[in-house]
DNA sequence: CTGTATCCTAACGGATACTG
DNA sequence: CAGTATCCGTTAGGATACAG
């Protein structure tokens, strides 16, 4: 494999810079649950995102290719946003980490109390 | 699905928090393909964590259960790092994620180029 | 409805120095 | 070697107000 160290360049790291954006992640998987949304379909579906952050992670996705959007010419405005065909292919990968932490959590948190009560 | 929706104890939040963290995930990822490090391997290996980070990330883990820690009393001393069952489960996860951004990268940077280009 | 523009605070995280 | 402690600049991101 490719040697991470001290590459600017190394995929990983120019992925994580993206997805390991909490915001981008639950932006991608809702999408992919839900096919395409409007912008405050979105807002309120995620809940707990404000909505300067919705606005710079879906512009962000846009500039990497894994979101498009669509706007249509309405009073009021109404704008669609879809995953990419290259955005698809993330979701599984992401839905298997949400599997993950639902099969682990309970250990994870288990982990932590035991983790406090010690230190 | 479970609704993700303003739940604070949702697992992929829960997850996301520890594992969005890029410095957990190199690090994870890391132990995985070399299996026991010691600290200064782990440093030197990572190339541009700091001494802190690598710290306060290792503690995480531990704390979360998915990496173990265990120290020698010699001198100088000597503590290693692997990680725990659950955190091998992980490994294939973020493994995926790494393929995933290397078969990506190229078009993802192009697709950045060409939005700057326009915007 | 779909954003943009500011302001502002908490935290992230690097650099450096020190310790057992 | 394997950390800890401290300082400190940068940034993430919420709140709020405003705009097309």
């Amino acid at each position: 494999m490719k040697n991470r160290n001290r590459d600017p360049d190394c995929p990983v790291r120019t992925v994580l810079d993206r997805i390991g954006d909490k915001w981008a992640v639950l932006v991608i998987t809702t999408l992919g649950e839900e096919g395409t949304m409007r912008f405050n379909h979105l807002y309120e579906t995620i809940g707990d995102i404000s909505q300067k952050m919705l606005t710079v992670t879906l512009k962000k996705l846009q500039e990497d290719g894994l979101v498009s959007r669509k706007m249509y010419q309405e009073i009021p405005p109404r704008v669609e946003y879809t995953l990419t065909d290259t955005g698809v292919t993330l979701v599984p990968l992401l839905n298997a980490l949400a599997e993950w932490a639902n099969a682990n959590m309970k250990g994870i948190k288990k982990s932590r109390s035991v983790y406090a009560e010690v230190n």
